[in-house]
DNA sequence: AATATTCTTGACTAATTGATCCATAATGGT
DNA sequence: ACCATTATGGATCAATTAGTCAAGAATATT
């Protein structure tokens, strides 16, 4: 009953989530992302608010699509196989220039100052430590892993680990590099060698 | 022979990177670095040249004054232990709210993109790993380590694991969840248990 | 085909941005 | 005590910011 929208909502927050990771919250203007996503100025405002309103769509949809890609990573090979994909996945190396983690970028800009930032990235936390928690227990059953872990802390670290090696992913670190860091740093799980 | 600077440069600059830090560099305004050092508008650009040149010098002195604290950290007790000092040492925990880190915020609001922000990373970031391998060389020596390690690929990990570790502390991790993932991590450096 | 409803386009606004100008104030060397 | 030199403070600048307004365009239902 009334004229329909000229363009896909899911890609036009892709696009968004590009320019937010690219340049951040602030840093990214709305010229920016018109230009971005290639609507007009009002159809973003009609369409999503304002400006926060469709970083919080972004970052939703950014947290949601990260916990699918990461819960394949987990769901393939032996435990300790699948946690060092995951770690590995979508971090955007250099060769993936210009990317950048929607998750680690709000953290970083906002730390704790916006509740419902904190409330998105909270549960997407929670969620990734009990996926690599999960992981971490089956490993130890397999006898993959050491026995004496505690699971959830494992899973806590693990998210730690892989926020640092976004971080250094994005300050130019090589996709050997990353490999190395996170293979070394697995070994912190093995059973005793 | 002329009149004399009302403010230290020092302390200015100490200031400056506090509301960097809290901020990132985009969001802090001119307005926002004024009220925060406690200078007039003409006295920052007359002492900085401008926004950008402020913020260099933030970074530069963050990065040294961190490196300094990092170096003290890591020359107390058994490589081994002062390894997670150094690691826990200045994360800017819940606790110390607000807070946050010049480096690691620097790198994820510009990446790349900005030569003369790499380069002070990248030096610093190279002292960092060095010095941090030293450390894991020690703990080798002393057989405190695992003696089949590669020095400088344990430290580039342990600098990655720091910025986890920070990103982690700026997102609301407490002191212990800190302390836990760090002591976790560094398993993968101990002699096979 | 008419109409109600929503979308799109582009001009527009008020506020804020980083930065500059200029007059005044404060110093040290002579 | 003068003066060259530099710092300070306030007014001001042009540009950009996020967000709004109003007029026209496109649809689905009747």
């Amino acid at each position: 009953m009334a004229r329909p929208l000229e363009f896909d909502r899911e890609e036009a927050i892709a696009s968004a989530i590009k320019v937010f990771a690219r340049h951040g919250f602030e840093a990214a203007s709305t010229s920016d992302l018109l230009k971005g996503i290639g609507i007009g100025r009002q159809s973003l405002y009609g369409a999503f608010g304002d400006k926060r309103g469709l970083f919080l769509e972004a970052l939703r949809q950014y947290n949601a699509g990260s916990l699918v890609q990461m819960h394949e990573a987990l769901t393939k090979g032996t435990p300790a196989a699948s946690i060092e994909v995951a770690l590995l996945v979508g971090l955007g190396s250099s060769d993936d220039v210009e990317s950048g983690c929607l998750g680690v970028g709000s953290i970083v800009e906002f730390s704790r100052s916006d509740p419902e930032i904190n409330a998105l990235n909270d549960v997407a936390s929670t969620i990734l430590v009990k996926a690599f928690a999960a992981r971490v227990r089956a490993g130890m059953e397999a006898r993959e892993l050491d026995e004496g872990l505690d699971p959830d802390a494992a899973g806590r670290m693990l998210v730690m680990l892989r926020s640092g090696l976004k971080v250094a992913a994005r300050g130019g670190a090589s996709g050997s590099e990353l490999r190395d860091a996170a293979r070394l740093a697995l070994r912190s799980l093995a059973r005793s060698r």
